[in-house]
DNA sequence: CCTCATGCGACACCAACTGACGCATCCCCA
DNA sequence: TGGGGATGCGTCAGTTGGTGTCGCATGAGG
């Protein structure tokens, strides 16, 4: 990313600055821009830093200047409208709001919160670029949730901001936390090691201070979060990877297993356009019109809840465990509905 | 989006003529731009319009400039890395991985790659940002796909923008179409009406010249596409909403039930943090650890397939609908499992 | 073949960008 | 409490470089 520029141009080097500067939350002093700046290869005086900012930028751009004892801080207006280029042709604009209805799903809202300027500056291309009034999109595209989801569970964009930040910074973390088991929150230090989205949810992994075992914390569970400026001390040894396969309480999500099964024929026509997974072959049964699934799939609840959901249109035969499960279910579901 | 900007200034000007200039499929002609950039209250010479390009930009950024006939057209390389501000922070990069991760599972490739020049800005911002050599969020950040979820039909990239891009300038549409009831692809003209993303697969809806009403299209089976001047023409009365609860194939999604059920302790405590619908109550039920849970849900199969899937640990009380359902599927699932 | 539009080199003018200097303010530390 | 250092900003002079004008070459269209 070092950029080309000729350390005189002065174009480049408003570009430059303007992407060097955060938006509210975040600020950046003038010393600091000019460090920056510097680093990057550009030469010039102090002064004119200053008077870039203060004449030229702030004229056109929603900045903020906020005036600390001596110092300057700088940052974008919350509300300051997304610029970038090449801007989002309509087919990118429309792919983004087809995103942003999925993610609704999926993403914490404070996370989705987040990402909110770039929804808001594809709406505004598609706007602009149509020229022909009654053709709005809105009335041309829906995004259907699907069904099964649940709703992501909430988490504050400060907590998020602050957390995040922490973590690939390797900043320990003074949070209030509500554990699962207590009722009572509970305020202690943590010492981020990694960070892991699962089911609409999104688990820190962190040593506590004081323990020597990373564990999990669910972000929606902290309920206040403030930066420290001690470093995170994590085991040495620590390999994301190697957690989540041990980790109990997160059944081992790497391990697959080999299903196979006998499907219906709906089934097998919505698993051929959307498989189950990359590796999966369907081939017609004799002497019926049902197909014979075979597919490798996680080893995990939520897939056998999914095999299960599908009922009398699939006939599990391998993993044996799920057959014996499924059975299981089975006699248990008759005596709940008598 | 009127731009305040006095005319006079230049470094404003620029920005906004390299929104104006679209990535490399795509061109746009000097002329053009000036017209456009008069039309945002710029003021100049044409002449100075062409030294901006030739001299300022092209210097600076990869711009592609083709020369055909007298007109020079302009675009930005395929590969021109992403320029946005204010520039993603970590939260905000962190955030578009994570969204990048579940997408993965959700949108058709085609759609994906449309993103991509995002999801690289984000990894270079973290690239950048983070100062600590060793803590490269690669090693810390998982994203574990949801074990029940499908994989997304395949979209070619170039076939998303034809058609949505018809879609929205409202142009008709020739396709080579692979019916799911035909085995030979056929060629026709559509007029496009309206796009539905669902269960990771999206179709365009749209009237097939000769007829009248107006069918789906699912993306993923359109095998070529070219788009045609003519104006799509397609019923008056059509709307988007009154098409998809009318639509036999696509049963009525908008319908929204009550859903009454008990559920066993382990549920009632997943759909506390990440609940059914907006509007859910959990209430204990006395003289055991059980939940009454009420939540409104869509009245679909996906819905009942979940509901089904939790097999022991739910008892549904309503709808009554979907009592009778899953009292037959016991039945049936009996019989297939002896 | 004529006309019109576009691109571009050259030139001259002037706006504005830049560095230098100096002073006021505030922080921090002795 | 006082002094050193850093920051911000007003001012001024020099010069860079952005701008419009003009003219010519080239290619498209009638």
């Amino acid at each position: 990313m070092v950029e080309r520029s000729d350390p005189k141009d002065r174009l480049f080097r408003l570009f430059a600055l303007l992407r060097l500067i955060p938006r509210e939350p975040g600020r950046i002093s003038t010393p600091e821009l000019y460090d920056k700046l510097k680093a990057q290869g550009f030469d010039m005086t102090r002064r004119t830093l200053q008077r870039d900012l203060n004449v030229k930028l702030s004229a056109e751009f929603p900045l903020l200047s906020h005036e600390e004892g001596n110092t300057n801080y700088w940052s974008f207006s919350k509300h300051a409208p997304h610029w970038d280029f090449p801007s989002p042709d309509l087919p990118v604009a429309l792919a983004f709001l087809l995103a942003e209805s999925h993610l609704e799903k999926l993403l914490p809202q404070g996370l989705l919160q987040l990402l909110e300027p770039y929804f808001e500056q594809a709406r505004a291309q598609l706007e602009i670029q149509q020229h022909m009034p009654p053709a709005r999109w809105a009335k041309r595209v829906r995004a259907l949730p699907n069904g099964k989801t649940l709703l992501p569970a909430k988490v504050d964009s400060a907590i998020w901001t602050t957390v995040s930040t922490a973590l690939l910074k390797g900043h320990s973390l003074r949070v209030t936390y509500l554990s699962r088991s207590k009722q009572q929150p509970s305020e202690m230090t943590l010492h981020p090691a990694g960070l892991v989205a699962r089911h609409s949810q999104s688990y820190l992994l962190a040593r506590v201070e004081g323990y020597n075992d990373v564990r999990q914390f669910a972000l929606h569970r902290i309920q206040q979060a403030t930066a420290l400026e001690a470093p995170a001390e994590i085991p040495d040894d620590f390999d994301i990877d190697h957690y989540l396969q041990g980790s109990l309480n997160n059944p081992a999500p790497a391990e697959m297993v080999e299903l196979v099964a006998d499907v219906s024929p709906q089934i097998a026509w919505l698993l051929r356009e959307t498989p189950l997974s990359t590796e999966q072959s369907l081939e017609p049964l004799e002497g019926t019109d049902w197909h014979r699934l075979r597919a490798m799939v996680p080893d995990d609840k939520e897939t056998l809840w999914w095999v299960f959901g599908l009922g009398e249109n699939v006939r599990v035969w391998e993993p044996n465990v799920w057959v014996k499960i499924i059975k299981e279910k089975i006699a248990k579901l008759e005596k709940l509905y008598v």
